[in-house]
DNA sequence: CCATCATTCTATCGTTTTATTGAATGATGA
DNA sequence: TCATCATTCAATAAAACGATAGAATGATGG
């Protein structure tokens, strides 16, 4: 009987890999693809000795591998499902919390004010890709791109926006995402394309969830 | 921008309050059904007082709401899918922790000797009851089979198993079930059954997970 | 084999969690 | 209204966690 509470608390381990900001900032940089230290370390505004400390909690939880690569320490996932968890995590958080609502609220607060910026489903994206309707933008670093993308996606990094407009077509909409449903850049690529008169929308979720959902990537 | 770090922290602080055994205990029994406080706290082994405590805590995490009745709190999940979270929390730590492996082989050591027991899916068990070759049986205390069972379960709690032998039938194969698949109830109740010549299996799954996947309860 | 670079380990300190105890609150029924 | 019961609140001490800095390790290129 007390072995069942030792699962429990072993359980318990897991979830508290999960239970700090700066280790879900590093799952989420994981969850666009495997990456060293110090790239990890980057993304997640994290000292190295920080960072790797962080990375040895989720190591022991089981939520992350590493193997060496000459001087380097590649860090990746261990399991896809743990990109389902995370997004699992987020939507009881997010029906369930009122904090977490304010805070969204706030992060997409100039955006929508006349509506038309209403994210794109994942069925509802399916759908137009399928009657060729709508052309995928992905605004992630060229990095993150080549490491895995959504078919057809044409890659135009946020920073050079402008001077690669000429890669979209404008015989359709366009779809933009990103690294996933916090993900700024969409946002950000949105709001600007507009602007330019482009037709534009962004997908609810990102790269990671597509993949996670067992859907092809290139 | 900063903003964006805000969300992982709260969705931190979601993890957080899954990362205590005795939390999860208290949520586990939460899935079975809405219960008082010293009923959580009897079945998690704690006291009163700290069993509030810890039921504070998920309340503030939003994974509990709790409601007044007479001088009684009655406590209950906010969400069924927080089930559905803890299943895929303990597939995460059971594919990639090895101690979790070790520790399910121990709580479940005596039974398999000969491979007979081993337990039977969702699919398997639907397809059976489809058939109408196989009897439900649930081992549960009648206080939480009242609560919600699978339908055309028999209830027969473990306390009572010799006494109420008369009510399993002889003609099908009986699948037992029990709060999920840690819970040893329904290991103990086939062993008990197989050493009285009954032909029976158990269920690799329980009541909370049946409920959560959406199908049919009483 | 030495200098260098990426990463991890060790030790330390301040902060947060947890269990425990006893007092306080809120509803009930005499 | 008072006594009682279920639960929560408040205060404390022990344990776990998190950030930081500097030493140690392990691979590489000369």
């Amino acid at each position: 009987m007390t072995s069942q509470q030792d699962l429990l608390d072993t359980l318990a381990q897991v979830a508290r890999a999960l239970g700090n900001g700066h280790r879900l900032a590093l799952l989420e940089r994981l969850a666009q693809g495997e990456a060293p230290v110090e790239t990890l370390a980057t993304t997640a505004d994290l000292t190295i000795g920080n960072a790797s400390q962080h990375l040895q909690h989720l190591r022991r939880a089981g939520l992350v591998t590493a193997q060496r690569s000459g001087k380097q320490m590649i860090y990746r996932l261990t399991d896809e499902r743990i990109i389902n968890l995370l997004g699992l995590l987020r939507q009881v958080a997010e029906t369930n919390l009122a904090e977490m609502e304010r805070l969204i609220s706030r992060l997409f607060a100039e955006d929508d004010a006349d509506g038309v910026l209403e994210a794109v489903s994942r069925d509802e994206l399916l759908a137009g890709l399928a009657r060729g309707e709508v052309a995928l933008l992905d605004v992630r670093p060229e990095e993150e791109y080549e490491a895995g993308h959504l078919p057809e996606a044409i890659n135009i990094p946020l920073a050079q926006l402008e001077e690669m407009l000429g890669k979209l077509p404008h015989d359709r909409e366009i779809v933009a995402y990103c690294r996933g449903p916090y993900c700024a850049l969409s946002h950000e690529a949105v709001q600007r394309l507009r602007q330019l008169g482009y037709r534009v929308r962004r997908f609810e979720e990102g790269y990671p969830e597509w993949k996670a959902a067992g859907l092809p990537v290139t």
